[in-house]
DNA sequence: ACTTCGACTTAGTATTTGAGAC
DNA sequence: GTCTCAAATACTAAGTCGAAGT
């Protein structure tokens, strides 16, 4: 059994999942019915088990996995190598302090790279040179060409120089930055070539001006009224604002969803006054119309501009973002990805979220944690205001923070991906695949070895792994219980989500696969794999409720901690790099002939971006326009099969006039100028449309 | 050992932009 | 000039994963 060679191709072809998905989703995704569907089967399972024994499956089945992890606790064999794992790092660690010692980031004397062989953990940043591969795969070469950011982000090139952190006069900089750049031909920075940082410092110095906030609550005009009970009725700011939400999303269809409508309710009826709260008990008796007619209007008031007014508007956003836009960092000026605050809204999940509708509160600068250089000019807060901190954390790449209120977690203002930070980060991750291409052979034995293993806990990770890597599952975090949609990556899958067919459609050792993974996109795969995996899974799947874990004894933690120690830096997220990038790269190879012409050679890259989409299961909607545009193409046909059918009429009389004329020319007239004029050839598309 | 948290990447959707067709 | 449509960009939710906390 070697890492099969074949291994790779399954990559684009791996089970059914092309046509099913496509038969199952009707091409365009329909979410509702999904979870619909989804739900039902979940109840219909529950139900078969429900009677007696178990009233409470969710219970049970959390006393059933306690059971049988206090089952499996002498995992003694873990507790070695994790031992041997601490000693490697250790010793990388010892390594990468002597490195980092004279370790510069950007130094203003760039030096040439030396392409050593030698690979060092990009995990622990140990290196101070970049990792290159050294094996021949020169067609991998990063040749991701960054600019620093923004033509306009220019100039600060010549800046490289300035030993001083303190920006002068920064501002006469950067707005002479705006007007050269415009003339100037961009120069750009390779960071790329310069030495990285180690020990996880990710900056010496970063300047930048804050967020930019979202513009504050204007009331509607007066003569724009809300109506409860059919009745006129005047909101407070307050409730005004949050109602405003909801007017403009009236067209979506979520707010026709329950718990949409619960969850906007009941935040909504904290920002009414006492009052309001009184009167208002109904959310069925609010008529949010003419809200919803005036944004729509203001909205298209502003689609219908001047062009004067458009280019006023475009000028101040450019002004904002060349004022916000950009920070410095380590004497460049790199372009910032999110510098405004979001703006307060209703909150709405993908998939079947619980909280869709709750209320995503406005960001004060009391909110707001501000990171930056000590040494730097701190962002100032609005007048009278005050930031919540400002901190000088150079171990980390934000540069403002605060914590959103409808999950609690932390959001960040980061740079943008053409950034040193965002794309040394980047090349890093496939620097990592690359790694791995060299020993997946070499690990894919191991977890086919592994699936015979009397550990049931080893097992399943080789199971699970299997499955990472064939179908590029993502790892499959555990989530909290209704604090988000009910969505499974490989870990985390559950019996429900998993069909077993010893034999279908004349394969043998079928799976089948349906669960809603990532964003609630739903996975639909029906796979042909090794009867040893068919054989585990059943195994794993006996006398287990449907709502019960598959792989019951690992978590994603335990499962990278083992890939760890298989390569240096290896998670399960990097079979999903690894794989994509060499289905992109074995399909470029297959499908694209140096001879062809470009449109030929694009839509071969295209359909090899495709086969990795498949691969990773990615979708998208249609766009709204989609079907607005097919209208259009419909009414072109139609028009074009009326013009057919009168040019026919109009032959077949021309036809009988030449007859009873029996005159030469007109004859010549009927079968070719008329003809012409009146089919095309290209018409003939058409009329079998 | 398990849970929570923080930092960061990934990815779908909405909006804007800009080029070509009419 | 206006309209249409696709590509680019903006936005932000939802993941991953390691480390700190319990």
């Amino acid at each position: 059994m070697s890492g099969d060679h074949s291994h790779n191709e399954d990559q684009i072809d791996c089970g059914s999942r092309v046509n099913d998905s496509h038969k199952h989703k009707d091409k365009y995704r329909d979410k509702e019915h999904k979870h619909k569907d989804h739900k039902k089967d979940k109840e219909r399972e529950k139900s078969k088990h429900g009677n007696g024994d178990y009233k409470d499956s969710s219970d049970k089945k959390h006393r059933d996995k306690e059971k049988e992890k206090m089952k499996h606790k002498d995992g003694s064999a873990d507790k070695i190598k994790d031992k041997h794992k601490e000693k490697k790092i250790k010793l990388l660690d010892g390594k990468i302090k002597k490195e980092k010692e004279n370790g510069f980031a950007s130094p203003q004397h760039v030096k040439s790279e030396p392409e050593d062989d030698f690979y060092y953990s990009p995990k622990h940043e140990k290196s101070l040179k970049r990792e290159r591969d050294d094996d021949n795969d020169s067609e991998f070469k990063p040749k991701k060409i960054k600019t620093e950011n923004d033509k306009k982000a220019k100039k600060r090139k010549q800046e490289e120089d300035i030993k001083s952190k303190k920006m002068k006069n920064k501002k006469g900089e950067v707005a002479d930055g705006k007007k050269k750049a415009k003339k100037e031909p961009e120069e750009k920075w390779k960071w790329w070539e310069e030495e990285r940082y180690t020990d996880g410092v990710k900056w010496k110095f970063l300047e930048h001006k804050g967020p930019v906030f979202a513009p504050p609550y204007e009331p509607v005009p007066s003569n724009v009224k809300f109506y409860y009970d059919g009745k006129v009725m005047r909101l407070s700011p307050e409730a005004e604002e949050v109602a405003t939400f909801f007017a403009k999303m009236l067209d979506h269809e979520y707010t026709t969803k329950d718990i949409f409508r619960k969850n906007f309710f009941k935040d909504w009826r904290k920002e009414m006054t006492a009052e309001e709260k009184s009167k208002i008990t109904d959310l069925k008796k609010c008529n949010f119309g003419e809200l919803s007619e005036y944004f729509k209007a203001q909205s298209e008031a502003r689609k219908s501009k001047t062009k004067e007014d458009k280019l006023k508007l475009k000028e101040e956003n450019e002004r904002l973002l060349q004022e916000y836009g950009f920070c410095i960092m380590d004497n460049h000026r790199e372009r910032i990805a999110n510098f405004r605050i979001e703006p307060p809204g209703l909150f709405r999940g993908r998939g079947d979220h619980p909280k869709m509708g709750m209320l995503k509160r406005r960001i004060r600068p009391e909110d707001i944690i501000i990171n930056c250089s000590k040494d730097s000019k701190y962002p100032q807060p609005p007048s009278g205001r005050k930031w919540k901190e400002v901190r000088h954390d150079n171990k980390v790449t934000w540069l403002v923070s605060w914590t959103e209120n409808i999950q609690g977690s932390i959001k960040y203002i980061m740079l943008n991906p053409s950034s040193r930070i965002k794309g040394e980060k980047d090349w890093q991750k496939y620097e990592t695949a690359r790694r791995l291409k060299k020993c997946v052979d070499r690990i894919r034995n191991q977890y086919r070895e592994d699936w015979k293993s009397k550990e049931m806990r080893i097992r399943q990770r080789a199971v699970a792994l299997y499955f990472i890597d064939k179908l590029a599952l993502r790892a499959g975090n555990e989530k909290e219980e209704g604090e988000t949609a009910d969505t499974v990556g490989c870990c985390s899958l559950r019996v429900e989500h998993i069909k077993l067919y010893p034999e279908n459609d004349g394969q043998e050792y079928v799976v089948e696969f349906d669960f809603l993974g990532k964003d609630s996109i739903r996975y639909y795969n029906k796979v042909p794999v090794e009867k040893r995996v068919f054989k585990n899974l059943q195994l794993f799947m006996e006398n287990k409720e449907p709502d019960d874990d598959v792989f019951d004894r690992l978590n994603t933690s335990i499962l990278n901690k083992h890939l760890q120690e298989l390569m240096d830096g290896l998670t399960a997220k990097v079979f999903r790099t690894y794989n994509a990038s060499i289905t992109l790269q074995q399909q470029l190879k297959q499908l694209t002939n140096v001879d062809e012409n470009i449109p030929a050679k694009i839509l071969s890259y295209n359909r090899a971006n495709r086969a990795v989409a498949i691969l990773c299961n990615h979708q998208r909607a249609p766009p709204k326009t989609f079907e607005k545009s097919m209208q259009n193409l419909q009414a072109k046909i139609d028009a074009k099969r009326d013009q057919l059918s009168d040019a026919r009429r109009e032959l077949k009389s021309a036809k009988a006039d030449a007859k009873v004329r029996r005159d030469e020319k007109s004859k010549k007239y009927v079968s070719e100028d008329l003809v012409k004029m009146k089919f095309p050839p290209w018409l003939s598309v058409l009329t079998t449309c």
